[in-house]
DNA sequence: CACGAGACCTGTTCGC
DNA sequence: TGCGAACAGGTCTCGT
């Protein structure tokens, strides 16, 4: 479940509270249970345990697909990868099946990370630009301007698709947004980057921010067995749509493998116009 | 530099 | 109904 708008909803939940009183800001870590060792990347789960102990959540913040839970004065960085998943609720509730790591506050709260594929990973540090340094530019900031996207661009000959998703040239996008920000701005995902117009950067900028805006709004989207209440999903118009009709033209969506992903676009709306000469 | 394949994992859905 | 194949919100590493 995891691109920008699904982290960004959990971390809101986190800081401000959801409906289910999710807010962990201001609360003391008893003690930390690691279920699963892989899922601690760093440090040794030791170091960890033992460090954790008494530190105190003074905030909850996001960069890229990655959640920072700041604490005093460590950081938990955590990335749900493909599956993950965060609860947070009473020391009274069960274990659940792919609980991975268990952090217990005094006061009576737990958080728990869920992740069935355990491909997710948490990091505890003190400086987390050790984990998030070579991420691109954050596509919801203010500096992600059409001067700075075009100038990126126009240095990469490679198609659009891939190039979106890779986190160190812009940090948030995933498989979903990816392919609907595509489909806004009518750019076929086989496009190659440095071959946009200035006035098509600008077009697929504006696309990105305003279907990962859609994705916060409607708090991410839900598909499948990974939920977590979002409803963009009832929004897309060409992810997981292959075979069936464009909202906009009525042709039918295709279905290609682009970089070993499922990459879904409208033929009619999203030409690929090949280069001149 | 750009790209494909394979790893890492479990669960659900599809096709015969 | 059953059973294996295909596929899933992501990222990393290796070989070409």
């Amino acid at each position: 479940m995891p691109e920008l708008p699904e982290v960004e909803t959990i971390r809101s939940a986190l800081e401000n509270g959801g409906r289910e009183g999710s807010a962990i800001i201001g609360l003391r870590v008893d003690y930390a249970e690691l279920l699963w060792q892989r899922t601690l990347a760093v440090p040794d789960e030791a170091a960890f345990l033992t460090r954790i102990h008494g530190q105190v959540v003074c905030r909850v913040q996001r960069r890229a697909k990655y959640l920072d839970i700041c604490l005093e004065p460590d950081h938990l960085l955590m990335h749900l990868r493909m599956s993950g998943d965060v609860r947070v609720e009473p020391h009274s509730a069960a274990q659940q099946k792919h609980d991975r790591l268990v952090i217990w506050f005094e006061g009576g709260q737990k958080l728990v990370f869920n992740d069935p594929r355990k491909f997710g990973r948490v990091w505890f540090v003190q400086d987390p630009d050790e984990v998030l340094l070579g991420l691109g530019p954050e596509p919801l900031a203010e500096s992600f301007t059409t001067e700075l996207f075009f100038a990126r661009l126009r240095k990469h000959n490679r198609r659009l698709k891939p190039l979106l998703m890779d986190q160190a040239f812009l940090a948030g996008m995933g498989n979903i947004y990816t392919d609907e920000a595509l489909f806004k701005a009518k750019l076929h995902p086989l496009t190659i980057a440095s071959t946009l117009s200035v006035e098509e950067a600008e077009d697929l900028r504006i696309a990105i921010v305003t279907v990962l805006l859609e994705g916060v709004r409607r708090n991410g989207a839900s598909i499948d067995w990974v939920y977590r209440g979002g409803s963009f999903q009832n929004v897309f118009q060409v992810y997981g749509r292959g075979g069936e009709f464009c909202n906009i033209c009525g042709t039918p969506i295709a279905r290609i493998v682009v970089g070993q992903r499922g990459t879904h676009f409208c033929p009619q709306c999203q030409p690929l116009k090949l280069p001149e000469n």
